[in-house]
DNA sequence: GCCGTTTTCGGCCCGACTGTTTTCAGTCG
C-alpha cells in the first residue's frame, strides 16, 4: 500500500469521525497524520519493513503508527471497517463530492434522507438541497456538476498512483528474486498517459517460473486472475490489475516495445515491417516467407532494423510520430537535460516541507542554473501564504541564500492567487520588486466559462505576471478542470507575453499534452515547472518534460531551456517584447 | 489522537473564500 493510499484512509477516518461528532482534536490529528504520511520522503511500507519506528515522525503517535502497520501489512483496517458499518454504504461516495463536507453530508442524510449519489441528484433536481439553510441555487448547481463529473469518471488509475504502485511492486519483486531480475514498467505508465487501465510490467529473467511464482504471492495481491508460462495477471487488494510478462534477455527489445504500445503505434510499426517483408511480434521480427526469426536485445536495434529513428515511449501514440521521426524532428524534442532552471518551487515559508536553503542546494546539485522560489501569497491562508511584510522578508532571504550557496541564481518569486474577481493578491508596487510571478487559480473553480476566462486574461494583462500556473487546476482523477475558453487564453498568453506553465506535479500534469499542442499553435511561451513542495519533487521536471514531448515540443518553445544569462536578459524585457524568441517555424 | 520533558494528563485550538446571509457556516488545502 502506497503512502497516498494510507493517507486516503486516514482522511476518510477523519471525515467519518467528524460526522459522528468526535472531538475536533481527534479529527484534526487524523488529518494532520494523513498529510504527513503523504509527504514522507520514503514509503511507509518500506520504513516499517526496515524496522523504523513511525512514531518518531511528528504527528504520528502509537495509534496511527499501529494502524499504518495494519494497513501496510494486510491492506485493510479493522477500525475503518467498524466505523464504515455505522453509516449507510453510499455515504463515503457522498463525502467525496467536492463541495460536500461532513456537515452537509450529515444534514442531507438526516434531514433529506439522502444516502447515495442518485438520491442526491434527485434532491438537487427537486430543489430540496437548495432549500437547506445556507445552501442555495449556486451551491446546488456546483454540487450537481461535481456529482455528474464523479459519475463520468473513468475508474482508470491516475498516473501518480500507477507509478507509485508499479515502483512498489518492482521493488518487492526484485527483493523476492535473488537470482536477479530487471523489471520494467511498460504500458501506459511508460508512455506517460495521465491515466492507465492496468499496470503492465516486463521482467527480464532466465527463470520465468520462479519469478511468476514470486509475483503471484507478493503482499497486496488479492487473487491471481490468469497464469500462463510467460505471464501472469493478478488483482491487487486495491482492485487494480497488474500483468507481469517475463522474457529472456535476448528478446527484451521486442517485448518491451510491444508491451509499451500503444497498440496504434505497434500497428504502424507492423505496417512498416510488412513493407520490409517482416512480421513484428512480441518475440521480435520474422521473415514473412522463410519465417526466420530475429531477436532484439533493446528497442533501439529494433527501430534500426525497421529503418526508423528511436522514438521515446511518450510519443508512441499512433498518430503522426513516424512521419515526424523520419523528418528528424523526434531527436530534437525537449529533453530533461535541456532544462536549465525551475520556475515554481515552495519552501517552508508557505506550504513546502523543506527550508529555502535545502531547495536551492538540491536544485544546484541537480545541475540547475537558476530556481525561482515561489511561495504562496496571502490569499492562501491555510497554505501559510505570505503577507506583503513577510514577502519582503522572503525576498531578502532569497538573496541571502543565493549568496550562501553560490553558483546558482535564485529568483525572488511568488505563486500568487488570482482572486474570483480577477484581481490579484499583491499590489503592482510589490510585484514589480519580484523577478518571477506565477499567478494561479486556487478558488472559485466552479465559475462559468466566460467569468473564468475573463478572470485569467485579466491576470495576464498585469505587466508583472510572468506566468499562469496549472491553468486547468485539475487534479487527475480527482478534480475536473475549470471551464474556460482555452483558445482565448492561449491567444491572450501569446499577445500579452505571459508564459503558460506545464506543471510537472504528477497529480496535475497541467497544461496537459493536448493543451500544450494548442498553446504552441497559438504561439504562446511555455515553462516546465516542478511546483515542488519537497526537495525530492524537483523530479517533477522530468514529468513536465514528458508531457511536452507527448506534444512533440522542441526546446526552443520552453523558456527555461534558456541558460541563466540569456534568461536574465529576457526577463529584463518588457512583457510584450517577450515573444521575440518564438517564430511559427520553431 | 498527538505532544511534552516545568507534563503521562491536560492542552491543543488554521483562516481566507464563497455563497449564503444581513452576520456567518462550511469547505478546502
Amino acid at each position: 500500500m502506497t503512502n497516498g493510499e494510507v493517507a486516503e484512509v486516514f482522511e476518510r477516518i477523519a471525515g467519518l469521525l467528524e460526522m459522528k461528532g468526535e472531538k475536533s482534536f481527534t479529527v484534526r490529528a487524523y488529518q494532520r497524520a494523513a498529510r504527513t504520511i503523504n509527504r514522507l520522503p520514503s514509503e511507509a511500507a518500506d520504513m516499517i519493513a526496515r524496522g523504523e519506528d513511525l512514531t518518531a515522525v511528528p504527528d504520528i503517535g502509537r495509534a496511527i503508527a499501529d494502524k499504518t502497520a495494519e494497513l501496510v501489512d494486510t491492506g485493510r483496517l479493522d477500525f475503518l471497517d467498524r466505523l464504515l458499518a455505522e453509516f449507510p454504504p453510499g455515504i463515503p461516495a457522498l463525502m467525496d463530492v467536492p463541495g460536500l463536507g461532513p456537515k452537509t453530508t450529515l444534514r442531507i442524510w438526516k434531514e433529506l434522507n439522502v444516502t447515495d449519489l442518485d438520491q442526491l441528484e434527485a434532491a438537487i433536481e427537486t430543489g430540496a438541497l437548495a432549500s437547506l439553510p445556507r445552501m442555495g441555487r449556486k451551491s446546488a448547481e456546483n454540487i450537481l456538476r461535481a456529482v455528474r463529473y464523479s459519475r463520468s469518471k473513468s475508474g482508470r488509475l491516475p498516473i501518480s498512483r500507477a507509478l507509485a504502485t508499479a515502483r512498489q511492486l518492482t521493488g518487492a519483486l526484485v527483493e523476492r528474486c535473488p537470482d536477479g531480475i530487471n523489471v520494467i514498467p511498460c504500458g501506459g505508465i511508460r508512455r506517460f498517459e495521465e491515466e492507465v487501465d492496468e499496470i503492465v510490467l516486463v521482467g527480464v529473467t532466465s527463470s520465468p517460473g520462479i519469478v511468476l511464482d514470486a509475483f503471484s504471492t507478493l503482499s497486496g495481491v488479492a487473487n491471481v486472475v490468469a497464469r500462463q508460462d510467460t505471464n501472469a495477471t493478478v488483482e491487487l487488494e486495491s482492485g487494480v490489475n497488474v500483468t507481469l510478462s517475463v522474457v529472456a534477455p535476448e528478446s527484451k527489445g521486442a517485448a518491451i516495445l510491444n508491451l509499451t504500445g500503444s497498440s496504434d503505434h505497434i500497428s504502424l510499426l507492423s505496417q512498416r515491417a510488412a513493407e520490409l517483408g517482416l512480421k513484428l511480434s512480441q518475440r521480435g521480427l520474422a521473415d514473412r516467407s522463410s519465417g526466420a526469426p530475429e531477436t532484439f536485445p533493446d528497442e533501439q536495434s529494433l527501430y534500426d532494423r525497421l529503418g526508423l529513428p528511436y522514438m521515446p515511449p511518450e510519443v508512441r501514440q499512433g498518430r503522426d510520430e513516424i512521419a515526424v521521426a523520419l523528418s528528424g524532428d523526434i531527436a530534437r524534442l525537449v529533453d530533461l537535460y535541456d532544462i536549465k532552471g525551475d520556475l515554481h518551487a515552495h519552501t517552508d515559508w508557505s506550504d513546502g516541507r523543506d527550508p529555502m536553503i535545502a531547495m536551492v542546494q538540491e536544485a544546484k546539485n541537480r545541475g540547475l542554473e537558476y530556481i525561482a522560489i515561489t511561495d504562496h501569497s496571502s490569499g492562501r491562508g491555510i497554505a501559510n501564504g505570505l503577507s506583503p511584510e513577510r514577502l519582503l522578508a522572503h525576498m531578502s532571504q532569497v538573496k541571502e541564500v543565493e549568496q550562501e550557496i553560490g553558483g546558482i541564481r535564485v529568483l525572488r518569486g511568488t505563486e500568487m492567487d488570482i482572486r474570483a474577481d480577477g484581481t490579484l493578491d499583491y499590489s503592482d508596487d510589490l510585484l514589480q520588486q519580484l523577478d518571477w510571478v506565477v499567478a494561479s487559480v486556487h478558488s472559485a473553480m466552479g465559475q462559468d466559462s466566460t467569468t473564468m476566462t475573463d478572470r485569467i486574461i485579466a491576470a495576464m494583462k498585469n505587466p508583472h505576471v510572468s506566468a499562469i500556473g496549472h491553468l486547468s487546476t485539475r487534479l487527475i482523477g480527482d478534480r475536473k478542470p475549470i471551464e474556460a475558453d482555452y483558445d482565448a487564453v492561449f491567444r491572450a498568453a501569446a499577445v500579452t507575453g505571459t508564459a503558460l506553465e506545464i506543471n510537472g506535479s504528477l497529480e496535475r500534469l497541467d497544461l496537459k499534452d493536448l493543451h500544450v499542442e494548442r498553446a504552441l499553435e497559438f504561439g504562446a511561451m511555455l515553462v516546465i515547472s516542478t511546483d515542488a513542495h519537497t526537495t525530492e519533487s524537483l523530479d517533477n521536471l522530468d514529468h513536465g518534460v514528458r508531457v511536452a514531448r507527448r506534444a512533440l515540443c522542441k526546446p526552443v518553445r520552453i523558456l527555461n531551456t534558456m541558460p541563466a544569462d540569456e534568461f536574465d536578459s529576457w526577463l529584463r524585457l518588457d512583457k510584450t517584447g517577450r515573444t521575440v524568441r518564438l517564430s511559427a517555424n520553431d
